[in-house]
DNA sequence: ATACGTATAATTGTTGACAATTAAGAGATT
DNA sequence: AATCTCTTAATTGTCAACAATTATACGTAT
């Protein structure tokens, strides 16, 4: 369908660069902690060789911190390392909503539509929030592809993606935005359909904006 | 003065990366060129461990691309993909200069008026073009740092900024720019000192957006 | 002559051992 | 008791050899 390809890493290095991903993002791996290649190297089954490949990628994509002779340890997201994310994401998929409204395919468009609905159904039938993360993330994914621009796809769904998901796991999140949301979900379909990047662009801006004060406002609170 | 520390790479691995990336990034090793690791390796004099690892990092750069059991090879900067960085380049650096007329110093913004007055003088003495675009450099990059948001700072000054090096070194640029972008460059730090953020972020991503219009129109001519 | 298959060579991927640096702990001194 | 130093242990950084995969070249058949 739609999808992509799973596409299996077919080298022990770049898997172990996805299964370290996932552990590190999903808290597997607590922030903060050291990691030892030894232990880790050992756990995999595997050589140091290709451990320490998969660490060079994570150290880029910034969710592990390396010190020259001391070791790397997994970063912690606190408050104002989350809204800086926030702050980057605020401009790239403001710029991803807008080119969508140049670039985006009728038939891609549709889709969005599809998603809407299901949104909608699962607020209806008060789905568990995870969908709703889910689904969440499957418009924005939507979107930022149809911008056409290559380099900032990558950026967002191959580096920011992964820090905004390992604070979503980290800080179970915010809830009762979901109506909110969907409607700011409506305005931008509605946007991009007319073919208006300015108007796009703005909405997108303002949804994620809201959602950073969401956090910033929730984190005094608690 | 005033600059960051040099901080000599203490570990092989990471010396290597930066040498490839300046290597790659001036064009001493020619986009498309495929990397061999075994004569790297000789030519560097170290061993392929190191070198493996510094290509990962550069994998994650975008500078290099790696397909198993194939090799890398080194991008090749074509007119659409410049294109896309300017996209993502607007986006980054219009957040980082309103961030930076939130967050500036007096004395960061004392220091840009100091680099407005050096790049005047390089104008009227008609010095060289390659100091004119260091000096441009300069610049943008002293507003990102006053952005304050250090993963926007990585962002750009880690990563983008070396692709755009790289596509400057290799078709050398437009000129006759000079003194316009000088009065954008006043613009915006106007801006900066009156606080105002949206005025600010607007500058700049009009800036930015004709370099890029300037980009692609004299791609059109030559 | 071109196309195909096979065998060889070269390159990438992986492993385990070695060297260098840093952290930890025991012991002596103040 | 606390601190400093020296020794030891563990971890990171580097290397060189091995395995697996892909590219190359040669020979053969059509």
């Amino acid at each position: 369908m739609g999808q992509i390809a799973p596409k299996i890493a077919s080298t022990l290095s770049s898997r172990i660069t996805d299964t370290l991903r996932d552990a590190i993002v999903t808290g597997e791996i607590k922030p903060g902690s050291k990691i030892s290649e030894p232990k880790l190297a050992e756990q995999f089954e595997v050589s140091r060789g290709p451990l320490r490949e998969a660490i060079r990628r994570l150290e880029m994509m910034q969710l592990v911190k390396h010190v020259p002779h001391e070791g790397v340890r997994v970063i912690t997201l606190d408050l104002p390392r989350v809204l800086e994310i926030y702050e980057v994401r605020e401009a790239l998929e403001g710029m991803a909503a807008g080119l969508a409204a140049r670039n985006m395919s009728a038939a891609a468009i549709d889709e969005l539509y599809g998603l809407l609905d299901i949104h909608e159904q699962h607020i209806k039938t008060s789905a568990g929030e995870y969908m709703q993360q889910e689904g969440d993330y499957d418009f924005h994914y939507k979107v930022i592809q149809g911008s056409g621009n290559q380099l900032l796809i990558r950026q967002l769904c191959g580096e920011l993606y992964h820090l905004i998901r390992m604070f979503r796991n980290q800080a179970s999140q915010a809830r009762g935005r979901a109506d909110l949301a969907l409607q700011e979900h409506k305005q931008l379909v509605y946007a991009i359909e007319q073919r208006d990047p300015q108007l796009a662009e703005l909405i997108m801006r303002r949804h994620i904006a809201r959602s950073r004060d969401n956090i910033s406002t929730r984190a005094l609170t608690t």
